[in-house]
Parts: structure tokens; sequence; C-alpha cells
DNA sequence: GGCCAGCCACAACGAACAGTTGGGCACGCA
DNA sequence: TGCGTGCCCAACTGTTCGTTGTGGCTGGCC
């Protein structure tokens, strides 16, 4: 491909033999095979050099396109210089759809989203020190135990939302406040144990007297979805960002809460030293990001006063 | 790659294996050849199968955008059902222009622009007959001339606009009518003999009483470029739609010409029998382009009634 | 018109590669 | 402990790739 794409450049199949280090009858029987293989002729054959023929021309952006394809596979795993790579929880987290905003308007960043598949987060912080990700969006609750050349800072935060079946005595509402969630059974399948949501969720139930069922495993979102979709009386919370659940589906229904906005703060961990360069663009993305509706509720961790406050002015800068 | 890509979907190298009709042990030296290469762990192998590294996660997409360039390109060519193939005179022509601005509101139009390289309408013509072009924006001044399998309809109108040097006496007006032009050298090289344009360039002349000098060589449009701008006599003519020439370099002046504006007339030849079925598209967006400014001057074979008339609005509907 | 220079295609050969069969190891399960 | 599954490794073979050597074609030049 790298041979016809040069050829059709430089006219003479003689000069991407040069350039590309090979023989000039390699190139010819390159182009042949290729030739061949598409049982169409590429190029007319002067006695001056080659010449690209309407197939030829109508494949040249094709080749073009997959070598570009290809260098960017290839730099995107590259050891050393690779592509800016961010582990979220999940594909269509709120974390991911910033991330892909972001993307949109930056389409030239060479940026990989992955996801660990792991819950604890130190495993999360081990993979940012060894170098396997750049960045990673998980909440060390206790800054204390963040190792020195790790650091986080607050991204942004996420408002939640009831998400409830069509039966449900709430799915009416245009908006809710926290208090009219109480009595009312909120399911929260796949939490794991002592992970931050863990924390987030016992915050919540503590603060305004909830009823949140977060034991149970997750069956997947379709599970959810159904079980939903047919009671009369489970709702779940949401994140207002993400696109776990498609809401025209099974005529479910996203409620805001207000007064005050239950929010989930995402934060960001990264190495402190030498972080990937691509990563402040990113990071000052976050600001721009709609800020959350007043007044809002947080969990103690992200009102507290951060020790990375002064952090993030220096990453920002 | 397609082993690599379909052993991370399905899980398994041996379900790859089956599907891409190889045994097991040739997609696993695959994948542990392309691991190989780019010296990076793609999958980590379990008992139960296979599953993606944080390295393969961010490779997954790239392979994937390779494969479906590869698809993209072979159906580009595939002789009988390939891309729509549409000839132009340049690819930075007005033409062009026109269809990428289609093109980029349509993105799923596997569209191919090619040039023929041939000043001769009547190459184009026999290009369409044997299908190496779906069609071509040429013009037969005389229509009796044109085979009765080749069917040709009014595209569009290019106005012109001059375009001139900043010490051009004409280079701080903010719009020209034609009468205006008289006296100036209008230069426009690389016209070739008898063909539509000179035809074009002819009328002009004869119904402004300009100065249009067509001869000479054309020495590409860096020549013109640089000409135009030390000269404080010369200009030029360019369609206002075209990209030949970028205003902001040298700082050139594009002069819209008004009362009437001269505009060029696009048309476009095609097969009458069994046309591609993507062209009904692209000549329905024709119709949605802006209209020539009122009053307009046309060349006599655009004005004159024309015989395809009737033909125009049935491949349109 | 004959000759040369430049360029591409064909032929033969050795090295490298890709795919197959056969065998072995690790893991999960009854 | 035996079995099934899924992967890797080894040996073998047909194909492919790139090289060298050679010939044909074309355009320019004496």
């Amino acid at each position: 491909m790298r041979s016809f794409v040069r050829a059709a450049e430089l006219g003479q199949l003689q000069h991407a033999a040069d350039e590309l280090g090979v023989t000039q009858q390699a190139v010819s029987k390159r182009i042949a095979t290729l030739e061949r293989k598409l049982d169409v002729r590429l190029f007319t054959r002067t006695a001056r050099g080659v010449e690209l023929t309407l197939d030829g021309q109508a494949f040249l952006p094709h080749a073009r396109n997959i070598i570009t394809g290809v260098d960017r596979a290839i730099t995107a795993i590259r050891p050393g210089s690779r592509a800016l790579r961010i582990d979220v929880l999940g594909l269509r987290s709120a974390q991911a759809v910033v991330l892909h905003d972001y993307w949109r308007s930056h389409p030239e960043t060479d940026l990989d989203v992955v996801t660990l598949r792991v819950n604890d987060p130190r495993e999360a912080v081990a993979a940012v020190q060894a170098g396997e990700i750049d960045a990673s969006f998980r909440t060390i609750t206790d800054p204390a135990a963040l190792p020195r050349d790790v650091q986080m800072i607050h991204a942004f935060d996420s408002p939640l939302e009831l998400l409830v079946g069509p039966r449900h005595p709430l799915a009416s509402a245009r908006t809710l406040t926290p208090s009219r969630l109480r009595k009312h059974r909120i399911w929260v399948p796949g939490i794991a144990p002592r992970s931050e949501w863990a924390e987030f969720y016992d915050q919540l139930v503590t603060d305004f007297d909830l009823r949140i069922d977060a034991a149970g495993p997750n069956f997947g979102n379709e599970v959810l979805q159904d079980t939903l979709a047919d009671s009369a009386d489970v709702a779940t919370l949401v994140g207002a960002r993400d696109r776990y659940i498609w809401p025209t589906n099974y005529d479910l229904r996203r409620i805001p809460i207000v007064n005050p906005t239950l929010a989930y703060p995402l934060s960001l961990i990264f190495p402190r030293t030498n972080p990937h360069p691509g990563l402040r663009a990113i990071i000052n993305h976050f600001g721009s990001l709609t800020p959350l509706p007043e007044p809002a509720w947080l969990p103690s961790w992200a009102t507290k006063p951060r020790r990375s406050d002064g952090d993030i002015e220096s990453a920002r800068r």
C-alpha cells in the first residue's frame, strides 16, 4: 500500500523503490500483486514512469486513509510515546461522555479510552504508577493513602437523576427534591462494598434518610431496564451526563433532582511527574463544563477543604 | 487484523478461527506475530479464552478503523458495484467543491472524485459510455453531437469573480460591473483552443467588449499568483465557488462581478440508461445551491431553450 | 536511422512466512 | 482423578517476498 501511494505521488516506481529501500522490481511486483488481488489496473505504464488510471485515482485516497490509520494504530500503543490513555469506569459513563465531547472538539488528539475492569481504586493507582495508563477517573476518599508520585484533582461533578418506569408514582414529576425520594425504594445494583460508590450512597442515606438498596449482583443494564419498566415501586439513580440507559427504551423517565442537586464528584488521578502532555488540555476542558446547579449536595470528601486544591490550579496553568 | 478484531469480539481464538475458516493455531500465530511486531501484548490468555489488555483495548478501535478503510477501498474500485465516480476538471474547482459539500452532508456516500486529464469533452463522453466513470462535469455546446445513450443536464451556474493583486487599480472595489472591466487586461492562461472555455470567453469578449488574453501556457497557479501579486495591470477571472486560489496568500482580492453577474454554466453528462444509483441524490443537491444573483449573463448555449430541460425534471424526480 | 538512457516487466532462486497436523500444558469441573 | 476446553509450541510444506539478471519499450539525440 505504501509502495502504491509513493509511486503514485512520485510518478515512478524507481523513485518509490529508492525511497522505500527496496529494488524497483520489488515495487513493481507489489503493485502487480495489488492489481491482481483487486482485479483492476491501478497504473498505466509509460516509458517515463507510471500514471494513475481512473481506478488508481479512486483508490489513492482510500490507500492514504488506510496508511494513516495504520500509523495512528501504531502510535496508539507504541511503548514510550503512545496516545493519551485514560481509564474510565464504563464506556458509556459520564466520564467517557465528557472525554468524547472533548475529542469531538479536538479530533486531532490521539485519545484512547479504556476500562481497567477492576473495582479497587488502588489497582488503578498502581496502573498509573506503572505507566500502563496516563490517567484514571477514580476517587481516593482518603487522600493520605495516595502515593506521593500520584496526583489527584477534582475533575467535575456529575449530577444524579432518578430513573423510573412509567408506572412509578414519581414518573410524571418534572423535577424532584431529595426529600420526595424518602420511602421510595431506590435500587442501585452492582455496587462493590467498601468502594467509593458505597461510601457515597452511605452518606446519601444518612443525610437525607433515603432507602437505597445497593446490594445484589448487577445483571447488566438490560435487566435493570426491564425491572424498572415493569415495576411500580422501584427506581434507580443515574448520572445526568451518562449514556448507560437510553430513556426512550421502555418509556423510562429521567427526572432531575434539585434543591439540592445531588452530585457525584469525579476525580482524576495521574502521575505527579511527567504526566502525558495531552492531559493538560483535558483538565482545562473540565473547567468549561456547565457548572452544577445551586444548591448542591456533595459527599464529605468533596466538600471538605481539599489538600490538592492548589494542585488543580497548577495543573491547569 | 481481522483475526484480532474477531478474537477480541468473540473472546476466543477458537471461535474466531472457525469464523475465518482457519485453524485455531493459525489465529494464535497471527496474533502472536502482530504482538511481536507491535512489541506489545494485546491479549491476556486465560483458560476460558482471551481477554484484551489495556494495549489491546487501545488498539481495537484503530484496528476496526483500518478494516473498514480496507473494505471501503475495495468497494471503491470493485468492478460492477463500485463507488460513485465523478470526473471533474480539477480537484479544487467549483465542481469538486460542490461535490465535497454534498459529501460532507452525506458522509455515508461512497463518492470518488477523479480527473480524466483530457481536454476534449468527447473523450469524457467516451469514458461515460465505457462505464469508466459514472458522470462528468463537461459541456457539449452542440447537443446534437451527444450520443443517444449519454444524457446531459444543466448542473448549476458558477459565478465569476475578478482576482487581482493589491496594486491593481480595481483592487479596492467591493463589486464590479462587466463594463468596468473594459480596457483592463484579463489573463486566463491554459485555455485549450476550441474547448468549451474558449467559446465561453469568446462570447464574453464579444458581448462586453473585454480584453481577455487566453493564450499562453499555464505554468500553474503558483506562477499565476506570483504574477497577479506583483502586477499593477493584470487580473484574472476565477469561479466564486472554486478553491484554486486562496485569496489570503499574496494579499490577492476576489471581487464579485454583478449587474449582470457573469456565470459559467456547468453541465453533467452521465449514461442515459442505468445511471449509478447514487447520482440522483447528487443531482437533487444541485437544486439546493444558492441561486445566481439577478441579473445574470450566461453564454448562448445556456440561455437558448435547452432540448434536455425535460430530462432535468425526469432525472430529479 | 541507429544508438543510448531510462524505466518497467519477466524469470529464477534463496529466504522468510503462513498455514496445517500433532502433541503438550494449564485450568475448571464433575 | 479423569475429562473437556482452550491455548501454545514444534515440525513440515506450499506460498510469498525480495533479490539479481535480463529483455522490451519509448523518447531524445547525433
